[in-house]
Order: structure tokens, then sequence, then C-alpha cells
DNA sequence: AGCGTAAATGGTCATTTGATAAATTCAAGA
DNA sequence: TCTTGAATTTATCAAATGACCATTTACGCT
């Protein structure tokens, strides 16, 4: 049972390739037209007939749970919390990476608009992430803060705020598809600045 | 041709009455389920059978550019561009004034998630809104900010920054469904003086 | 009160959709 | 090389969907 390579002439494939293959024309299909569109086009993208995708999900339901474990699963870096809290490092320079990898991370086509049609369908993996978020890395950055500040006191809303701030970057660029800086960098390290500076910081 | 009150157990409406309440129901249901959501579904909630829709409207398209028009016409108060250039006003209230009245414009269930629906479906009107949001009230913004800023000269990108910090609300609220405080008010408050204060002002 | 018009409905069509089963074809192993 | 079994396709079903039309029925008008 060797995992054999795709060559270009081949039809037939091992049920992992051929599964990961119709996981990843779907990925790009979902996030492009949402959880509603028809099977037979996925098929079609994916360069395989549509009752094929019954041999490997026994569900449009479980193909889309794999999708979804496709793209979320391994975004959120473990490491992450750790960097927030590394108090050997000026916090502004935490920050700072940690939204360089996190806008890396989740600033893709199919992330963000797989989260925004997922948001919309109500998916409790939506809420569930985004609690995750907050418990790990939104509240370990408010420790932080209230730790540093010398102004008002921060809350998490205000920490909720420097996230929307960058993140609504990804949501012009992907979803409402407008033009947005080619290097981001320095927009969102102006954010921050702004931001740090705001509580008495830096 | 008057128009008649929808007594209760009344079936016959005028023409305008039961087309405002098909246009009413859509709405709502759109923005619930999106745009792929079915018209029998949506006529059991308007209260009517399927086949009136077509009575009133010549096809599914015509019923959304009905439901589009009933959100968004009228949103967009002409005073806003005004207001922000005003210099009688401090810019601080200028600013706080206008995001209290927008925000209270489009910080509704209806128009966020139909908003998103029509952005993730690539409808030009999004992109139409925010283009003119841009150039008609974010643009005048940054005039007024260029014209004070004592620090950093503030971009386009700035400005972005800020509003998507606080349109980030509606959206963790209507799209993600997460608690947001009841009266963002505050929350507002503290990010525009956060933005102002990175520039200099006030 | 009763008539005529238009609002509203029941029934239905063609197409699309998720899903299944039978038939076919390719590739690995003897 | 030839067989065997699984990968893939062809054919198809039942339900759902947008749209249409003939019929019915409620309301305004006289």
């Amino acid at each position: 049972m060797v995992d054999e390579i795709a060559r270009p002439g081949r039809r037939r494939l091992s049920p992992g390739a051929r599964r990961a293959l119709i996981v990843s024309a779907a990925v790009r299909y979902f996030a492009e037209v949402g959880f509603d569109g028809p099977t037979r086009e996925l098929a079609r993208r994916a360069g395989v007939t549509q009752p094929l995708l019954y041999k490997y999900f026994p569900s449009k339901a479980a193909l889309m749970e794999a999708v979804f474990e496709h793209v979320y699963l391994g975004r959120l870096s473990p490491q992450w919390p750790v960097l927030l809290a590394d108090r050997s490092r000026p916090l502004r320079d935490r920050l700072i990476a940690f939204y360089r990898e996190y806008t890396t991370a989740i600033f893709t086509y199919e992330w963000m608009r797989m989260f925004m049609f997922a948001g919309l369908a109500g998916e409790p993996l939506n809420r569930r992430y985004l609690e995750h978020l907050r418990d790990l890395l939104l509240s370990t950055l408010l420790v932080e803060m209230q730790q540093r500040a010398t102004g008002p006191r921060p809350e998490m809303e205000d920490i909720w705020n420097l996230h929307g701030s960058i993140v609504y970057l990804g949501i012009r660029k992907f979803i409402y598809q407008l033009p947005v800086p080619d290097d981001i960098g320095p927009t969102v390290e102006h954010s921050i600045d702004r931001f740090l500076a705001g509580f008495g910081l830096e």
C-alpha cells in the first residue's frame, strides 16, 4: 500500500491520493461559492464524476466536515500563547510578531471566505474558534496589557478592537474584494503602535 | 386606491401593501439564510403561497433586487459628509457623532448579514457601496485628519483601520453571533480617542 | 345585494439536487 | 500474461426548486 504519486496521465488513484484531491478541490470550491454549491460542479472541478464523491464521503455534510478539518486544523500555532506571554521581549515586538504570523496564516482566500460562510451559516465551529482565540490568545494579550498599562485600564473590548482593525484588512480583500496594500506589515504596525500608545505603552 | 391596513383575518391586500409585506419578509428571510433560500419557504414565512411571489416579481432575482433596494436605500445619510467636514466642531465630536449614527444605521441583523452575503456572492452593489463610503466619507475624514495631524501623516489605510475596528463589532455580533456590549458607545469612543491620539490630536 | 375585476390559490412542469446501484475499466499480484 | 478486485463511470431515483397557468375567491363599485 505505497502512496503513489499522481502522475499526470493517471486515471486511477490510491484512495488516499484521490481523497486528498477531492478535499483540496472542495476547499477551493466551497470557499468560492459557499456550502450550497452543488456537488456536480464540485466534481467537475475536481476532475471526477459526481457519484465518486460518495465513494469517499457518505454525504455532502461529511465532505464539508473534512473540508473544515483541512482548513482549520493546525492554523492556530500552539506557540502563539507562548510568544505573547514571553516577557523577555518587548510587548510591541511580541504583538508585531504575532500579528505578522497570524495574518500570514489566515489571510488566504480559502480561510477567510470559508470562515465567513461558516459564520453566516451559524456553524458552531466558528464560535468555538473565536472563543478559543479569545481565551488563549486575546486574554493573554489582555493580561500583558493590564500589567503594563499606565493610561486607562485595557479591557477585552479594547483587545477585540485592535484585533478587528487588523482582521478587517482580510475582510476587505477577500470578502469585499477591494484593494489593500501588497505589504500590510506597516499598516499593522501603525495600528499596533497607536493601540499601545493609547494605553501609555512604548 | 387608499392603502388599507392589513387586518389579521384579511386575505386580500392592495398590491402596494402586499408587495411591501413580501419585501419585508424577504429581507428577514434572505438575511437569515442567504440568497439561496428557496422561494417556497420565503412564501410560507410571508404567509402567502409561492406562486403569488411571481405575481409581484417576475423572478427571484427581481425580488432580490427589491430587497437590496429596501435594505440599502437611504441608509447613507447625505448629512454625514457635511457633518464630518464641519470645522466649527472639534474633529473628535464629529467622529463620535458620525460613528454613533453610522453604527445605529447599519448594525442591524438584516443589514449586516445581507451585506456579508452580498459581499461573498460578489454583488457589485457591495463594492459600489464601499467605494462610495470611501470617496464620500472616509476621504473627507482623511483630509480633516491630514489638516490637523501633528504626528505621522495619516493615510487612507489608517482611516480604514479605524473604520474596521468599529465595524468589526457588528461582524462579531451579527455574523459570528458572539456577545458584544449592550452599549457600544464607550468602546467606540475609546477607539476614536486612541486613533486621534496616534496622530497627535485632541 | 350582486356583479366584475383582480388578488390569491391549487396543481403542475422542467430542471436541478443529493444520493444509490449496476456496469465497466484499470492496475496490482500470481 | 492473465486474473481479480477495487476504482471509476454510466444510468437512475426521489425530492426539491424556480416558474407557469387555469381556476377560485375576496373585495370595491354600482
